[in-house]
RNA sequence: GCCUUGGUAGUAUAGUCCGGUCUAGUAUAAGCGGCUGUCGCCCGCUGGACCCGGGUUCAAAUCCCGGCCAAGGCGCCA
């Protein structure tokens, strides 16, 4: 097969840009092949490109033989280029075709494929994720990963409004940063370090300086979880900010959820047809729970929870079905919370942690931060970890640490919702889990 | 890590319970041929598969054992 150079040509317009007013109008476009419809005396051919698809059609008595010759070498997947007369016409649903005065064919490519290139026929997750390169042009993921872009720009967007600074925290660390979740070991020269699970000291030692700070970044879990909700590697969107409590940030988080939401509705509407998924915007404020009031809930769907327990997996689940919607949980339990989380003053039992669900998923999890030195050593300890080893960490407490607060969301749990897609590796490009490291 | 289910052409599936006309069916993708208005085009033809190893049996895609792989659930965790 002989490939075409690009050579001088440029794209004149996307497919999507191909209108019935362009009648007459020399256009070139590039894509891919992907169907081709023959007819005998006819030929139709889908070119596709990552705004959408424009038929390009070739009457084998009205072309010329450049064109009649490489549009009987095409297959599907093969990256074209096509220089044409747009032709208004009521014979296909856009109203609009291109018929070919030259084609250019500028990459090949090897059938079998091992997606089917029309869709037609649905391959597996796993089999997707082996060739998700060819996955990703399907036309229903670009519109999901637009829907990422949307989201993330919305994200940005709504927290420099709000003052707050983007910063970057190191992925590589030297110690556990929290206790809980499996880290993984790096070897960093001579020594041993980790990847970060998440920028939690970080984070709040930079409230000393900038006060108003968020990330949006990987981190990277060791857990042996094998689920639909859970990668080794995701995004975390953190914030933290200083001279505030729980109220706070709770505050700020609906209000953030609700200008995504809002956002990607308006501005991915064409994006969230493809996925056939409509994002509803949710109301304010979000309903605000108890973990006692939710224990008692649970308790009348005959799922008991030990209090001072964290909420087990199918005990959620029935938590989402009474309440459909997001909403946060306060008052957890110390044991149930991390050491940084600030235990209440009436009541050193409970805690001014705070988790945000969606139906039965943690989308994010925040809360009032304990900003005494004294009561994060015991804190520490209470929780079984060495404060020696978090002795950096603690000297920031001696520089005059404000108070503060602040939540993390799960990135592709939030796009999960805002899309409808129910397998959190569908919203990672090369997703990353116990049993997946390629490609 | 544990549990459940599964592994049949490039992809998706039928067949597996109850072993034998299974020479393994179908769809889609691919190749060839036909067709001038398709839009999941249509019609005809062609090629393409039982995860690996062992066992039981006259006979194994089918039953048994071991392994590998996957999906999902649980735990962990966000």
């Amino acid at each position: 097969m002989q490939i075409d150079p690009l050579g001088n040509w440029r794209r004149t317009h996307y497919t999507t840009q191909i209108k019935p007013e362009l009648d007459g109008t020399e256009v070139i476009i590039f894509g891919w092949i992907k169907e081709i419809r023959e007819l005998g005396g006819i030929r139709f051919l889908i070119i596709q490109d990552r705004e959408g698809n424009v038929q390009v059609t070739v009457p084998r008595k009205k072309v010329n033989k450049q064109v009649l010759e490489k549009s009987e070498a095409l297959q599907t997947q093969y990256s074209v280029g096509v220089k044409g007369t747009v032709k208004k016409t009521t014979m296909t649903p856009r109203g609009v075709e291109i018929i070919p005065n030259e084609i250019r064919i500028i990459s090949t490519a090897q059938h079998p494929l091992p997606l089917d290139p029309t869709g037609k026929t649905s391959a597996e997750i796993d089999v997707r994720l082996d060739a998700r390169v060819l996955d990703l042009s399907r036309e229903e993921n670009i519109a999901l990963f637009k829907i990422e872009h949307a989201t993330l720009n919305a994200l940005r967007e709504f927290l420099t409004e709000k003052g707050f600074i983007e910063i970057h925290t190191p992925r590589i660390i030297a110690t556990a940063t929290e206790g809980g979740a499996a880290l993984f070991p790096v070897n960093y020269f001579e020594q041993q370090a980790y990847l970060a699970q998440s920028p939690q000291l970080y984070k709040e030692q930079l409230t000393l300086s900038f006060e108003k700070v968020f990330e949006i970044g990987p981190f990277f879990r060791a857990e042996e979880s094998h689920t639909k909700r859970h990668l080794s590697e995701f995004i975390s969107i953190d914030i933290e900010q200083a001279f505030v409590n729980e109220e706070d940030v709770m505050h700020l988080l609906e209000e953030l959820i609700f200008h995504v939401c809002q956002t990607v509705k308006e501005k991915c509407e064409k994006e969230l047809t493809v996925l056939k998924h409509q994002v509803e915007v949710p109301k304010l404020p979000f309903k605000r729970f108890t973990y006692d009031e939710i224990l008692k809930e649970l308790a009348k769907e005959d799922v008991e929870v030990q209090w001072g327990e964290d909420i087990p997996t199918p005990a959620y689940r029935a938590l989402g079905k009474l309440h459909p919607y997001f909403y946060f949980i306060t008052h957890w339990p110390a044991k149930a919370k991390p050491f940084y989380i600030k235990l209440r003053d009436n009541n050193p039992a409970l805690t001014e942690g705070f988790d945000l669900m969606w139906h039965w998923t943690e989308i994010a999890s925040g809360g009032t931060r304990v900003h005494d030195k004294e009561v994060l050593v015991r804190r520490l300890q209470e929780q079984g970890l060495n404060p020696e080893s978090f002795k950096y960490h603690l000297k920031v407490f001696d520089y005059g640490i404000p108070p503060h607060a602040g939540w993390a969301v799960g990135f592709e749990r939030l796009v999960m919702m805002l899309t409808g897609v129910e397998n959190i590796r569908e919203v990672v490009l090369f997703p990353r889990d116990r049993s997946r490291l390629t490609p």
